[in-house]
DNA sequence: TATTCATATGAACAAATGATCAAATGAGAG
DNA sequence: CTCTCATTTGATCATTTGTTCATATGAATA
Protein backbone atom coordinates (compact mmCIF):
# COMPACT_ATOMS: atom_id res chain seq x y z
CA UNK A 1 0.00 0.00 0.00
CA UNK A 2 1.32 3.63 -0.12
CA UNK A 3 1.36 5.40 3.40
CA UNK A 4 3.53 8.18 1.69
CA UNK A 5 7.11 7.86 1.74
CA UNK A 6 7.53 8.98 6.21
CA UNK A 7 9.45 12.08 5.53
CA UNK A 8 6.24 14.17 4.62
CA UNK A 9 4.26 13.12 7.88
CA UNK A 10 4.04 14.73 10.36
CA UNK A 11 4.67 12.30 13.09
CA UNK A 12 3.76 14.69 15.89
CA UNK A 13 0.39 15.98 14.48
CA UNK A 14 -0.16 12.30 13.43
CA UNK A 15 0.27 10.79 16.56
CA UNK A 16 -1.89 14.03 18.71
CA UNK A 17 -4.55 13.46 16.43
CA UNK A 18 -4.90 9.66 16.19
CA UNK A 19 -5.15 9.81 19.85
CA UNK A 20 -7.67 12.68 20.22
CA UNK A 21 -10.02 10.35 17.74
CA UNK A 22 -13.46 8.16 19.54
CA UNK A 23 -12.19 4.14 19.95
CA UNK A 24 -13.22 2.57 16.64
CA UNK A 25 -16.35 1.26 18.38
CA UNK A 26 -17.68 4.61 19.13
CA UNK A 27 -17.04 5.54 15.34
CA UNK A 28 -18.86 2.71 14.54
CA UNK A 29 -21.66 3.64 16.25
CA UNK A 30 -21.54 6.76 15.44
CA UNK A 31 -21.75 5.87 11.47
CA UNK A 32 -24.66 3.58 12.05
CA UNK A 33 -26.54 6.10 13.26
CA UNK A 34 -25.46 8.52 10.50
CA UNK A 35 -26.29 5.78 7.96
CA UNK A 36 -29.72 5.30 9.41
CA UNK A 37 -30.64 8.95 8.57
CA UNK A 38 -28.65 8.75 5.16
CA UNK A 39 -31.95 7.29 2.93
CA UNK A 40 -34.30 10.05 1.89
CA UNK A 41 -36.83 7.09 2.38
CA UNK A 42 -35.65 6.35 5.57
CA UNK A 43 -34.90 9.85 6.65
CA UNK A 44 -38.73 10.50 5.27
CA UNK A 45 -39.92 7.56 7.82
CA UNK A 46 -38.40 9.57 10.68
CA UNK A 47 -39.53 12.90 9.43
CA UNK A 48 -42.87 12.04 9.41
CA UNK A 49 -42.92 10.46 13.17
CA UNK A 50 -41.34 13.76 14.63
CA UNK A 51 -44.06 14.30 16.90
CA UNK A 52 -46.20 11.89 15.57
CA UNK A 53 -47.91 8.35 16.11
CA UNK A 54 -48.64 6.66 13.04
CA UNK A 55 -49.37 2.88 11.69
CA UNK A 56 -47.37 1.38 9.16
CA UNK A 57 -50.08 1.69 6.74
CA UNK A 58 -50.10 5.26 7.53
CA UNK A 59 -46.24 5.84 6.97
CA UNK A 60 -46.48 4.09 3.68
CA UNK A 61 -49.05 7.00 2.87
CA UNK A 62 -47.30 9.79 3.54
CA UNK A 63 -43.59 8.60 2.42
CA UNK A 64 -45.20 6.67 -1.26
CA UNK A 65 -43.17 4.13 -0.43
CA UNK A 66 -44.47 0.16 -0.24
CA UNK A 67 -45.93 -1.18 2.92
CA UNK A 68 -43.41 -3.55 2.60
CA UNK A 69 -40.60 -1.13 2.09
CA UNK A 70 -41.72 0.69 5.49
CA UNK A 71 -41.59 -2.39 7.29
CA UNK A 72 -38.53 -3.48 6.37
CA UNK A 73 -36.88 0.07 7.10
CA UNK A 74 -38.62 0.26 10.46
CA UNK A 75 -37.18 -3.07 11.14
CA UNK A 76 -33.63 -1.47 10.84
CA UNK A 77 -34.66 1.45 12.43
CA UNK A 78 -35.60 -0.68 15.16
CA UNK A 79 -32.66 -2.40 15.85
CA UNK A 80 -30.93 0.76 16.18
CA UNK A 81 -33.73 1.59 18.68
CA UNK A 82 -34.12 4.95 16.79
CA UNK A 83 -38.05 3.97 16.91
CA UNK A 84 -40.22 1.74 19.17
CA UNK A 85 -43.72 0.31 18.45
CA UNK A 86 -46.71 -1.22 20.27
CA UNK A 87 -49.44 -3.43 18.84
CA UNK A 88 -52.98 -2.01 18.99
CA UNK A 89 -54.91 -4.95 17.30
CA UNK A 90 -53.72 -5.38 13.79
CA UNK A 91 -52.26 -2.42 13.82
CA UNK A 92 -48.47 -1.62 14.90
CA UNK A 93 -47.79 2.11 16.02
CA UNK A 94 -44.38 3.54 15.67
CA UNK A 95 -43.13 6.43 17.26
CA UNK A 96 -39.60 8.20 17.32
CA UNK A 97 -37.51 6.49 20.83
CA UNK A 98 -34.15 8.44 20.92
CA UNK A 99 -34.22 12.55 21.86
CA UNK A 100 -30.41 12.20 20.66
CA UNK A 101 -31.48 11.30 17.02
CA UNK A 102 -34.81 13.56 17.03
CA UNK A 103 -32.19 16.60 18.13
CA UNK A 104 -29.84 15.51 14.96
CA UNK A 105 -32.70 16.23 12.82
CA UNK A 106 -33.79 18.93 14.18
CA UNK A 107 -30.60 20.67 13.40
CA UNK A 108 -30.09 19.25 10.54
CA UNK A 109 -33.60 20.25 9.64
CA UNK A 110 -32.71 23.94 10.64
CA UNK A 111 -29.50 24.12 8.55
CA UNK A 112 -30.38 22.42 5.42
CA UNK A 113 -32.17 26.12 4.32
CA UNK A 114 -29.04 27.79 4.41
CA UNK A 115 -26.60 25.51 2.15
CA UNK A 116 -26.21 24.91 -1.20
CA UNK A 117 -24.69 21.23 -2.08
CA UNK A 118 -23.23 20.69 -5.69
CA UNK A 119 -22.79 16.91 -6.31
CA UNK A 120 -21.87 13.97 -4.70
CA UNK A 121 -18.88 11.70 -6.20
CA UNK B 1 -48.33 -2.05 -5.25
CA UNK B 2 -49.51 -2.35 -1.97
CA UNK B 3 -50.91 0.87 -0.41
CA UNK B 4 -53.05 -0.67 1.90
CA UNK B 5 -57.13 -1.34 1.71
CA UNK B 6 -57.73 2.11 1.87
CA UNK B 7 -60.36 1.78 4.96
CA UNK B 8 -56.97 1.53 7.21
CA UNK B 9 -55.01 4.92 6.53
CA UNK B 10 -56.27 7.40 8.65
CA UNK B 11 -56.57 10.20 5.91
CA UNK B 12 -56.53 13.15 7.81
CA UNK B 13 -53.63 12.17 9.65
CA UNK B 14 -52.00 11.52 6.54
CA UNK B 15 -52.65 14.50 5.17
CA UNK B 16 -51.61 16.60 7.88
CA UNK B 17 -48.19 14.40 8.29
CA UNK B 18 -47.76 14.98 4.61
CA UNK B 19 -47.87 19.19 5.29
CA UNK B 20 -45.32 18.69 7.88
CA UNK B 21 -42.69 17.19 5.75
CA UNK B 22 -40.01 19.38 4.55
CA UNK B 23 -39.49 19.52 0.31
CA UNK B 24 -37.77 16.29 -1.32
CA UNK B 25 -35.27 18.33 -2.25
CA UNK B 26 -34.83 19.63 1.30
CA UNK B 27 -34.61 15.97 2.84
CA UNK B 28 -31.82 15.25 0.17
CA UNK B 29 -29.99 17.37 0.99
CA UNK B 30 -30.50 16.05 4.65
CA UNK B 31 -29.59 13.12 3.89
CA UNK B 32 -26.39 13.82 1.49
CA UNK B 33 -24.80 15.41 4.73
CA UNK B 34 -25.82 12.18 6.91
CA UNK B 35 -24.63 9.85 4.15
CA UNK B 36 -20.98 11.80 3.85
CA UNK B 37 -21.02 10.75 8.30
CA UNK B 38 -22.07 7.61 7.57
CA UNK B 39 -19.11 5.75 6.64
CA UNK B 40 -16.59 5.05 9.31
CA UNK B 41 -13.72 5.60 7.07
CA UNK B 42 -15.03 9.27 6.25
CA UNK B 43 -15.84 10.11 9.32
CA UNK B 44 -12.67 9.47 10.77
CA UNK B 45 -11.59 11.30 8.53
CA UNK B 46 -14.13 14.47 9.26
CA UNK B 47 -12.89 13.66 13.26
CA UNK B 48 -9.14 13.32 12.74
CA UNK B 49 -9.97 17.25 11.07
CA UNK B 50 -11.98 18.52 14.20
CA UNK B 51 -10.26 21.61 14.70
CA UNK B 52 -7.01 21.08 12.70
CA UNK B 53 -5.38 21.24 9.77
CA UNK B 54 -4.08 18.15 8.06
CA UNK B 55 -2.09 17.34 4.49
CA UNK B 56 -3.81 13.83 2.50
CA UNK B 57 -0.59 12.18 3.38
CA UNK B 58 -1.37 12.91 7.93
CA UNK B 59 -4.91 11.86 7.31
CA UNK B 60 -4.02 8.88 5.66
CA UNK B 61 -1.90 8.15 8.32
CA UNK B 62 -4.15 9.02 11.27
CA UNK B 63 -6.72 6.56 9.43
CA UNK B 64 -4.52 3.50 8.58
CA UNK B 65 -6.07 4.23 4.98
CA UNK B 66 -4.53 4.31 1.09
CA UNK B 67 -3.51 8.07 0.01
CA UNK B 68 -5.78 7.31 -2.66
CA UNK B 69 -8.81 5.94 -0.90
CA UNK B 70 -8.43 9.46 1.58
CA UNK B 71 -7.93 11.45 -1.73
CA UNK B 72 -11.58 9.84 -3.29
CA UNK B 73 -13.30 10.60 0.40
CA UNK B 74 -11.97 14.31 0.52
CA UNK B 75 -13.59 14.78 -2.87
CA UNK B 76 -16.67 13.56 -1.90
CA UNK B 77 -16.50 16.16 1.35
CA UNK B 78 -15.43 19.03 -1.37
CA UNK B 79 -18.00 18.43 -3.12
CA UNK B 80 -20.28 18.92 -0.69
CA UNK B 81 -19.11 21.57 0.87
CA UNK B 82 -17.96 20.61 4.13
CA UNK B 83 -14.15 20.29 3.72
CA UNK B 84 -12.40 22.76 1.79
CA UNK B 85 -8.53 22.43 0.90
CA UNK B 86 -5.34 24.62 0.64
CA UNK B 87 -2.48 23.86 -1.48
CA UNK B 88 1.22 24.56 -0.30
CA UNK B 89 3.55 23.70 -2.91
CA UNK B 90 2.88 19.70 -3.18
CA UNK B 91 0.98 19.20 -0.53
CA UNK B 92 -2.71 20.16 0.14
CA UNK B 93 -3.82 20.94 3.56
CA UNK B 94 -7.55 20.20 4.18
CA UNK B 95 -9.71 21.76 7.14
CA UNK B 96 -13.44 21.78 7.89
CA UNK B 97 -15.73 24.26 6.41
CA UNK B 98 -18.81 24.22 7.32
CA UNK B 99 -20.00 24.92 10.77
CA UNK B 100 -23.87 23.14 10.68
CA UNK B 101 -21.60 20.18 10.19
CA UNK B 102 -19.44 20.21 12.82
CA UNK B 103 -22.25 20.87 15.39
CA UNK B 104 -23.92 17.37 14.34
CA UNK B 105 -20.58 15.48 14.79
CA UNK B 106 -19.79 17.38 18.07
CA UNK B 107 -23.71 16.06 18.83
CA UNK B 108 -23.32 12.85 18.10
CA UNK B 109 -19.82 12.41 19.45
CA UNK B 110 -21.30 13.33 23.02
CA UNK B 111 -24.27 11.48 23.08
CA UNK B 112 -22.63 8.04 21.38
CA UNK B 113 -21.16 6.92 24.54
CA UNK B 114 -25.03 6.90 26.48
CA UNK B 115 -26.03 4.14 23.99
CA UNK B 116 -26.17 0.60 23.42
CA UNK B 117 -27.22 -0.46 20.03
CA UNK B 118 -28.23 -3.83 18.82
CA UNK B 119 -27.17 -4.68 15.63
CA UNK B 120 -28.03 -3.09 11.48
CA UNK B 121 -30.82 -4.90 9.55
C1' DT C 1 -62.46 -22.74 13.06
C1' DA C 2 -61.99 -20.21 8.73
C1' DT C 3 -61.37 -15.74 6.78
C1' DT C 4 -59.64 -11.20 6.48
C1' DC C 5 -56.27 -7.92 6.75
C1' DA C 6 -52.13 -5.23 8.81
C1' DT C 7 -47.62 -6.25 9.37
C1' DA C 8 -43.40 -8.96 9.10
C1' DT C 9 -40.05 -11.72 6.78
C1' DG C 10 -37.00 -14.12 3.34
C1' DA C 11 -35.18 -14.54 -1.23
C1' DA C 12 -33.71 -12.32 -5.29
C1' DC C 13 -31.97 -8.68 -8.05
C1' DA C 14 -30.47 -4.17 -9.78
C1' DA C 15 -28.06 -0.18 -8.28
C1' DA C 16 -24.85 2.20 -5.36
C1' DT C 17 -20.65 2.14 -2.67
C1' DG C 18 -15.78 1.86 -1.00
C1' DA C 19 -11.25 -0.01 -1.77
C1' DT C 20 -7.51 -0.93 -4.83
C1' DC C 21 -4.51 -0.50 -8.68
C1' DA C 22 -2.46 1.91 -12.45
C1' DA C 23 -1.76 6.01 -14.49
C1' DA C 24 -2.00 11.17 -14.75
C1' DT C 25 -1.26 15.89 -12.66
C1' DG C 26 1.34 19.46 -11.07
C1' DA C 27 4.69 21.70 -8.14
C1' DG C 28 9.50 22.00 -6.39
C1' DA C 29 14.40 20.52 -6.73
C1' DG C 30 18.39 19.38 -9.28
C1' DC D 1 14.04 20.07 -18.95
C1' DT D 2 13.97 16.07 -16.02
C1' DC D 3 13.15 13.77 -11.79
C1' DT D 4 10.79 13.17 -7.56
C1' DC D 5 6.86 12.87 -4.98
C1' DA D 6 2.16 14.37 -2.91
C1' DT D 7 -2.11 14.21 -4.68
C1' DT D 8 -5.74 13.25 -8.03
C1' DT D 9 -8.28 10.55 -11.15
C1' DG D 10 -10.44 6.64 -13.75
C1' DA D 11 -11.39 1.81 -14.12
C1' DT D 12 -12.45 -2.33 -11.92
C1' DC D 13 -14.39 -5.43 -8.58
C1' DA D 14 -16.43 -7.35 -4.42
C1' DT D 15 -19.74 -5.93 -1.11
C1' DT D 16 -23.61 -3.54 0.61
C1' DT D 17 -28.09 -1.51 0.06
C1' DG D 18 -33.05 -0.69 -0.99
C1' DT D 19 -36.86 -2.45 -3.32
C1' DT D 20 -40.01 -5.95 -4.91
C1' DC D 21 -42.49 -10.17 -4.83
C1' DA D 22 -44.24 -14.12 -2.55
C1' DT D 23 -45.24 -15.94 1.61
C1' DA D 24 -45.77 -16.18 6.67
C1' DT D 25 -47.63 -14.23 11.25
C1' DG D 26 -50.88 -13.04 14.25
C1' DA D 27 -54.97 -10.66 15.76
C1' DA D 28 -59.94 -9.62 15.05
C1' DT D 29 -64.21 -11.05 13.24
C1' DA D 30 -67.62 -13.96 11.14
Amino acid sequence: MDVCQVKCINEQMVAETRGSLPEKEEVEQMASIFKALSDPSRLKIVLSLLGRELCVCDIAAVCSLSDSSVSHQLRLLRNLKIVKNRRQGKIVYYTLDDDHVIHLIEQSLGHVRHRIVKDVQ
